[in-house]
DNA sequence: CCAGATATGTAGTGTTCGCTACAGATGTGG
DNA sequence: CCACATCTGTAGCGAACACTACATATCTGG
């Protein structure tokens, strides 16, 4: 009982070059013939791997919030709710206008809508993006906790509108907006945040 | 030479039924099938009446923005910055929660990421977000000029701000967001507007 | 009532889609 | 060297896609 001919690709290489590719023309818009060309495989090679087109965009999405858990490690590290806010956004408006990606997020190009068979999809980038907000969540609670935010203010409001900004950033970011534009709504976007924080001894 | 047999199909009331098939599939998931079964006429029709799948999606991108620009009318006749912030953000959260339509906005849920072949539709769909921008913008011109505003407020950026946050909020209720949820982001975001206002004699 | 013009329903067209059968290649364990 | 297991490339599967040819039906102008 050997264990057979090894694979001659590097899977998380070609999870990039899928990724991109997704990234670039959505889950349904993405042909298998230009995953298997980007990622330089033949079609049964993708399928014995990643068991089908929808296992493959998991695979990639594994890897995308891989990759990105480490800079929220970073953005979260911030010491204020405000600089979370600010690390976070601007952050963003340079990785959504980063030419080594293509523009935008890849969990909300990945696809918004999608058609019969692939309705799923969508709920499984908001699940992906749940994850971050649920990060940030945590994060304000403690800021509240040390008197870094207001009484009167509500973490969960906070984190989930702090995602949905990012959100729309990544839109506007892949319908071509610059990086000074993303960067003036984000500098816009914290004043928000920052009204929810405690007036601070000076 | 005469005048021909009339249409036996009413073409408003068609592509409302359009508009919310892309609303709730985008535009690749659409199919020709679901489109003409929910429009009741065959595809013959279809396409003598609008050409092609793209030409009805912007027939019904005409019809939404047709439909909606009377509210962003009074939406930009609130007294102050603020004030037209919170009708638009609020006007929003509980228009994309709105049982009688698809949740989210068909601006956005109509195709951010295409395919081969359909790249310009996302473009499409931008060009008609920054419609609304535009308008915001004056509109935060004119408060500006008013003193409604401080002078270190961007009017432009306001706007992009508003904007941004409004599609975001339509992706969280195409992805299951409920009407609450999108009010406490509307409510966060206008502070940040409020932020830009000038203090005004109480 | 006729001729021209446009709409409609049926029934397809060619193409592309996601996916896979199959044969050959390349590995391991005995 | 052999049995077995897994991967790879070729070639093509059935299904679904956007779109249309064509015959028929229904209008107007004369």
């Amino acid at each position: 009982m050997g264990m057979g001919r090894p694979r001659e690709f590097d899977a998380e290489m070609a999870l990039d070059q899928a990724m991109e590719v997704f990234w670039r023309h959505g889950y349904e818009g993405a042909t298998i013939a230009q995953l298997t060309e980007a990622m330089g495989i033949n079609p049964p090679s993708l399928y014995a791997c990643f068991g089908n087109k929808e296992g493959l965009l998991k695979a990639a999405l594994d890897r995308y919030t891989k990759l990105r858990g480490a800079w929220m490690d970073e953005v979260v590290a911030a010491p204020t709710a405000r600089a979370v806010a600010e690390r976070m956004l601007m952050g963003i408006a340079e990785k959504q206008t980063d030419p080594a990606n293509p523009p935008g997020c890849l969990l909300v190009q990945g696809g918004i809508a999608c058609g019969t068979g692939s309705e799923n999809v969508p709920f499984e980038l908001a699940a992906r993006r749940a994850q971050n907000e649920d990060q940030l969540r945590d994060r304000f609670v403690r800021a509240k906790a040390e008197g870094d935010l207001k009484e009167s203010a509500d973490p969960a409001a906070l984190a989930r509108y702090v995602s949905a900004v990012s959100v729309g950033m990544g839109v506007m970011a892949s319908s071509g907006a610059d990086r000074e534009a993303l960067r003036q709504v984000a500098s816009v976007a914290v004043q928000a945040v920052e009204a929810q924080s405690a007036d601070r001894p000076q």
